[in-house]
DNA sequence: TGAATGACAGATATTGAAATCTGTCATTCG
DNA sequence: CGAATGACAGATTTCAATATCTGTCATTCA
C-alpha cells in the first residue's frame, strides 16, 4: 500500500496502526501486524514506540485530539454564552453520535483503547472541561450565568451530560427519544446556570 | 448447609443461587452448582425456573427490588419537595456507593447480571424514575418547582445524576472529590427546577 | 399423583500443547 | 554512524481434544 521506500516515521507507524486496528479490531491487532503492513521488521517499530501500550496510547491520543479540535472552535465563538453552551453541548453529542453510528466497529475499537488508557483520556477530559469552563466563565463575566466556581460548575455540567457523550452509553444514542432527553437535560442545566 | 429435608421452593433456590454467585462469580456459577448446594438434582431446579437465564433474571430482580424499596420510603416522606429530592438522590448515591465499596466482587457480579438483563433493569429504572416523578410533581403542586412535564423532567434528573448511581462508574465513587462533584451536580439541577 | 431423579444430546467451557507475540539486543546494512 | 534487522527468551494466544453444563424427558419415588 504505502511505499516501503519512504522513511519510517512515528506518523507513518500511527497511520498503519490505525489501519490495522480498523481491520483486525483491538484484541487481534499486533505490533507484528503493524510492521507487516509497513513492510518492515517489528524491531523497527520498537525504535519509535517503546512498548505496544505506548503505541496504542499514541493512536488513542491522536483520535481524541481530533474531537477536541473540532469543538474548540465553538467554545471560542463570539455568540452569547448561553447559545455557545448549548451549541457546544449539541456539537459534542452530535460528533460522538455520528462517530458511533457511522462506523460502530471502529468506535467500539476506540472505546476499548480509551478504556485501557487512563492518561490520554484524563487529558482529553481535562481539555474538554477547560473549554466548558471558558464558556461558563464568560457567561459569569457578562452576568447571564451565576457560578461560585466556574471550573467546578463546568465539571458538573460535563458530568451531568455524560449520558450523551460517554462511550459507555453509545448503544442508547440511536434510540427514539434521545433528542428529547438531551434537550431536557440541557434545559435543566441552563436554567440552573442562569443568574 | 440448609437441610435437604425441607421442601424445595423457588425462594430457597434463589437464596442458594445468590450464595453460589457470591462464591463462584457470574461466569462460573452453574445450575449444577446451585443444585449441588441444595443437595438436589439439577433437574429439580429446572422445575422452578425454565432456563438458567430465567433463574439469573429472578435473582437480579430480587436484588434490584431491595434498592427500590429502601428508597420508596424517602420519596413518600412529608418533608418539603426540595429536601426530599436532595435526600432521595443522596440516599441513592449512598446506597450504591456502600454496596460497591463493601463487597466489590458481589457488586461486580450483579453489574454483570444487570447487564445481561434488559427487562428487569428497565423495570427497575422505570420504578426509580416514577419515585422521582412523584417528588417533582409534588414540588410543582406546591409551587416550589417548575416543570412542564414532570415525568420527562424526572428522567432528566435521573440521567443527569447517572455518574453517581450507574454501576459503570462504580470505580470512581471512591475517588477523592466525588462528594463535591455530586453536590455540584445536585445544586445545578435543583436550581434548574426552582420556580 | 405430583415432585424428584438421572441418563442423554447438543452446546459451552476447560485444558494443555503448539503457535504467535512482545520486547531486547548483538549484528548487519547503507 | 545511525537506522534496520532477525534471532531469541519469556509471555500470551490459539486450537483441538476433553470435560462439564444446559435443558429434556421417560422413569422412579413417596
Amino acid at each position: 500500500m504505502t511505499p516501503t521506500s519512504e522513511i519510517l516515521t512515528a506518523e507513518r507507524i500511527l497511520e498503519a496502526t490505525e489501519e490495522v486496528l480498523r481491520r483486525h479490531g483491538p484484541a487481534k491487532a499486533t505490533v507484528v501486524d503493524v510492521a507487516r503492513a509497513l513492510g518492515v521488521s517489528h524491531g523497527s517499530v520498537y525504535r519509535h514506540f517503546r512498548t505496544k501500550a505506548a503505541l496504542r496510547e499514541a493512536v488513542t491520543k491522536r483520535w481524541l485530539d481530533r474531537t477536541s479540535e473540532a469543538l474548540s472552535g465553538i467554545a471560542a465563538e463570539g455568540r452569547d454564552p448561553e447559545a455557545r453552551l448549548r451549541g457546544w453541548l449539541a456539537a459534542l453529542f452530535e460528533a460522538k453520535r455520528r462517530k458511533a453510528g457511522d462506523d460502530p466497529e471502529l468506535f467500539a475499537t476506540y472505546t476499548v483503547l480509551t478504556g485501557e488508557n487512563g492518561t490520554a483520556v484524563g487529558e482529553h477530559l481535562a481539555d474538554l472541561t477547560a473549554q466548558l469552563t471558558r464558556i461558563i466563565r464568560s457567561g459569569v463575566d457578562t452576568g447571564v450565568f451565576t457560578a461560585d466556581d466556574p471550573e467546578a460548575t463546568a465539571r458538573a455540567v460535563f458530568q451531568a451530560t455524560g449520558r450523551f457523550h460517554d462511550p459507555g452509553y453509545a448503544r442508547e444514542w440511536g434510540l427514539p427519544g434521545v433528542e428529547e432527553e438531551f434537550a431536557a437535560v440541557v434545559e435543566l442545566l441552563v436554567r440552573g446556570l442562569r443568574a
